[in-house]
DNA sequence: ACTCTAATTAGAGAAATATCTAAATAAGGC
DNA sequence: GCCTTATTTAGATATTTCTCTAATTAGAGT
């Protein structure tokens, strides 16, 4: 199920700039709430709650290991996401007269 | 360019389910702000201003004509939002082994 | 000019977001 | 038990967002 509520989530957990990068740091592996707030110029209760809005979208998981809270990229909800914008492709692929041909001919449109 | 700015703007558009709801109706077709309003529960000035939403994050365009303003898809914005996920795409792709081998390899990894 | 329609702007309020500092919890090491 | 490290929770504030109603602008038709 890929939910409106979800799509919702996983959006705005996606417009704010640290936590994209928050993201692209933990595509290169998995990284504790500490390391995730290193870079940045703000308080790390801050930081972390910016890990708990991408957690609570899906798109981290966290491990409590100890005293350590370890974090790892949750692909799923990124692919839900990415899956969203399948629908309109054909508005930007060189393909679309093509589609929009075969789309127009099979009249019962599915979204 | 794909500033971190319009990446934003882009995902926080699209984090709302009436302002997704009215890009599906814009890959329909155009339409004018009344038409988008209209299958919402909401009053016109609030559906116009998620118009505006959608317009400054340049997912929409809109022309003047007359007293009706026609609104239609811009896809460029969609596919700058879609792009994004590229680099997350090798994380739940079935090809993910033989490129995390390649990546590994090559190992200046850029992003 | 008057009136209808299409849309924006103004003003206001409630709720959510992003941030801070200070305090609390919890685990590890001595 | 005490200190240090890792993290959350609490409480406060500023900003943004979403929504409303009422008023305004602007164009079309008569």
């Amino acid at each position: 199920m890929v939910s409106e509520q979800h799509l919702d989530a996983v959006f705005h957990a996606l417009s704010d700039p640290t936590r994209r990068a928050m993201l692209r740091a933990l595509a290169g592996g998995e990284h504790n709430i500490g390391e995730l707030a290193q870079p940045f110029d703000m308080s790390f209760p801050a930081a972390s709650k910016h890990v708990r809005v991408l957690e609570q979208a899906g798109l981290v998981r966290r491990e409590v290991r100890g005293r350590s809270h370890i974090c790892r990229l949750a692909p799923e909800a990124l692919a839900d996401a990415s899956g969203w914008f399948a629908f309109y492709e054909q508005f930007w692929t060189e393909r679309f007269d093509a589609l929009d041909a075969l789309f127009r001919q099979s009249k019962g449109s599915s979204q």
